[in-house]
DNA sequence: TTGAAAGCGATACCAC
DNA sequence: GTGGTATCGCTTTCAA
C-alpha cells in the first residue's frame, strides 16, 4: 500500500505538501501543485493511514458505546441512532456489551483508552462506580444515557454529561393515558431495585394518580429478574409478574410497565391467565421499541426521542473532547405517547 | 499518560527490555529486572498504547462486523455471538450498519482498511459486488455469513470463506414439521428476489413436499419489501402477504416463512383476517429470533447454531490473517427445529 | 508557496 | 541478558 512519501515522490513535492492537502490546507496552494498531488493519489490508489494519523494527533474518530446487551431491542435501537449520529460526523462506533458484568465494563474502558478512543457513551449503568471516574481522570469523556445514579451522587459535582428522557413526565404520561381511558385502579409494574430512572417514572406515575384522586397503597408491583432468564429476562419477568397481578382483588384495570419488554411479557402472562386486554386490563409500556406495535394487541407506549438524544450525546462527546473545560450538563428530553390497542378508550 | 520510555527510565533499564516484557519474552530475563519493570509499570499506572503497537506491527486486534441493520433481531443476535467469540480471543468488534446501501458498505470497508482492521464478517450481503473483491485484493480477509451469492460465482474460485446454515435442510425441516402435523396444502412465503440462501430454503421445502406427494404449482408466495416499511420491513411484508394468502382458495393449511420476522407479521395479518393459528393455518419460521417465543402463539422455528457459527467465523478470520495462504472454504451448519404453538400436532 | 526534520509510542534487529 | 537505534506513516513547527 502506497504511503504519503510515495505520493510526494510521485508528484514531485515534499511530504509536508501532501499532508497539507490531506488536511485541507489548500487555500494558499498553487492550483497546479494541488492537481498534481491529487492525480498522484489517484494513480497510486493512496489512502491515508488512520492509525498513523491517530498516533500523531491522538484523535481517534471513533466513539465507544457500552450497553448491557445489544440483543435487547431498546439498546439495538439506541445503537442504530448513535451509529447514524456518529456517521454524520465521520465517526465510527465501537460496541461493547457488558452482559451486566462489572469486569466487562472495566475491560471495555481500558481497551478504549488504550485504543485512543476518547469518548464513550454509557447506557443504563450505575455511573457512580469508581471505574468511570477513573477513566474520566485519565482523560476519557463520558456521556451517560438513561441515568442510573443515586440521588446523592447526581446532586454532587458529576464529571459526566447525562442524557435521558424526562422520566417523571414519562411516568405521568403513561398513567394519564390509562386514566383518560377510564381506569380507576391502576398499578405500576417494574423490576425491583431503585435507580434514578425508575424512581422518576414511579414519581410521575404517582403524581398523576394523586391528581386524579385514585392514589392508594401498594400501587407498585415489583419482582427481581432472574439471570437465568437470559436474553428475554425482562419479558420473562413481565410474565412472572402477571401472576402477581392476577392474584390481586379487586383486579387492577390499568397497568404501566416500566418498559415495553416487560409490558409484552405482562400481556402474554395476563392473556394466559384468561384476561382480556384491554377489556379487563389496559396496559401501557415505556420505550416504544419496534416490537411494541407488532404484538397483538399493539402495546401503547411512551416514546423517547431517540434520534435527538443520540445526536446530543455524540455532539457533547465531541465538543468536550475538543474542549475539556466545558462543564458537564444534564439533558432532559420530552417523551411522546404512542397510542395502540392495549388501552381501552 | 506514561509511555514505554518513562517506564524504562523509572526501572533503570532500556526501552527494549521493557518491550520484551510487554511481549512476554521474559524467559531469558533476570527475575530481578522483570520485577523492577513490573513495579515501575504499576507505579506509573502504565498502559501500552495499542495505536503505536498497531502502527508498528500492522495488527489491529479488532474485527469488523457489517450487517444490514443492528435493529433487526437476527443481526443483533449474530452481533452478540460474534462479540463473545471475539472477546474470547481478545478482539473487539467494530460495527457497521449498511442500511442496505451499497455506498455505506464501501465506506465501511474503506474505513476498516484505513484503521488497520484486517478481518471483516459480512452478513447477508451480495458478495459478488466488486468492492468486496477489491478489499480482499488490498489484503482484507472476509467471511460471509448467510451467503448471498448467485450460483455461478459460488462455483468459481471465491476469495472469501462462507459460513451458513444448511438452508436446504432448514427448508426441508420446516416443511416436514408442517407435514407431520397433518398439513396437506402448504406454501412457502418469502420476500421476492432470488439469493442463494432463499433458493436453498425453497429447494428444501419443495423436496419435502415432493417426497410427501403434495407438490403443486404456485407453492411460493412472494412480495417485495417496501423501503417505507423501515425497521419493521420484514414484519410489515409478512402482514401484507397474509392478505395474499387469505385470497387463495382453497386456503393453505400450513405456511413456512422465510424468516421469523416475516412469520410474525404473517401471523398478525392472518389473525386480523379472522384466521385461527394453528387451527386453520399452521405457521413455522426460520431463524429462531428471541421474539419468536414471545408472541402468542409462540412461533415454531428452525434454529441455526449461531454461537458455533460465530466461533468458526472469528477463528477463520484470525487464521487467514495469520496465514493468507489458507484457502477459503465453505462451512455449513445443521439447523434444529424449535417447536412452539404455531403448528398443529 | 513549499520543504526539512523532529516526534507520536511502540517493535525488533543487531551489538555488546 | 540488556541496550542502541532505525522504523512504522503521518503531522507540524520553522525556514527558506
Amino acid at each position: 500500500m502506497a504511503n504519503i512519501r510515495d505520493v510526494a515522490r510521485h508528484a514531485g513535492v515534499s511530504v509536508s505538501t501532501v499532508s497539507n492537502v490531506l488536511n485541507g490546507r489548500v487555500d494558499q496552494m498553487r492550483q497546479e501543485t494541488l492537481a498534481r498531488i491529487e492525480q498522484a493519489m489517484r494513480e497510486l490508489n493512496y489512502h491515508p493511514n488512520r492509525v498513523a494519523q491517530q498516533l500523531k494527533t491522538g484523535q481517534a474518530k471513533m466513539i465507544g458505546l457500552l450497553v448491557p446487551s445489544i440483543v435487547n431491542p431498546s439498546f439495538a435501537a439506541l445503537a442504530r441512532e448513535v451509529d447514524l449520529a456518529a456517521k454524520a460526523r465521520q465517526y465510527r462506533v465501537l460496541l461493547g456489551n457488558t452482559y451486566r458484568q462489572e469486569d466487562e465494563e472495566q475491560a471495555f474502558l481500558e481497551d478504549m483508552l488504550a485504543h485512543g478512543v476518547r469518548g464513550v457513551i454509557v447506557a443504563a449503568s450505575a455511573m457512580e462506580k469508581p471505574h468511570f471516574s477513573r477513566a474520566a481522570a485519565r482523560g476519557m469523556v463520558l456521556v451517560n444515557y438513561d441515568s442510573r445514579m443515586p440521588a446523592d451522587v447526581a446532586s454532587g459535582a458529576m464529571p459526566f454529561d447525562s442524557v435521558s428522557m424526562d422520566n417523571v413526565a414519562a411516568g405521568r404520561l403513561a398513567a394519564e393515558h390509562l386514566i383518560a381511558g377510564g381506569c380507576q385502579r391502576i398499578a405500576f409494574v417494574t423490576e425491583a431495585g431503585r435507580t434514578m430512572s425508575r424512581g422518576h417514572k414511579i414519581e410521575g406515575f404517582l403524581d398523576a394518580a394523586r391528581q386524579a384522586g385514585i392514589l392508594r397503597e401498594q400501587m407498585v408491583i415489583e419482582g427481581k429478574a432472574l439471570a437465568a432468564y437470559g436474553d428475554t429476562e425482562m419479558t420473562d419477568l413481565g410474565r412472572a409478574l402477571a401472576a402477581q397481578v392476577v392474584q390481586q382483588s379487586p383486579l387492577p384495570d390499568g397497568l404501566v410497565a416500566i418498559n415495553d419488554a416487560l409490558g409484552i411479557g405482562l400481556m402474554a402472562g395476563l392473556r394466559e391467565a384468561g384476561i382480556a386486554i384491554p377489556a379487563q386490563i389496559s396496559v401501557v409500556g415505556i420505550d416504544n421499541i419496534p416490537l411494541a406495535g407488532l404484538i397483538p394487541p399493539g402495546l401503547s407506549s411512551v416514546m423517547p426521542p431517540l434520534a435527538d438524544m443520540a445526536d446530543i450525546m455524540v455532539e457533547r462527546l465531541l465538543a468536550r473532547i475538543e474542549d475539556p473545560a466545558i462543564a458537564p450538563q444534564e439533558f432532559l428530553f420530552h417523551p411522546t405517547l404512542i397510542r395502540r390497542q392495549s388501552v381501552k378508550t
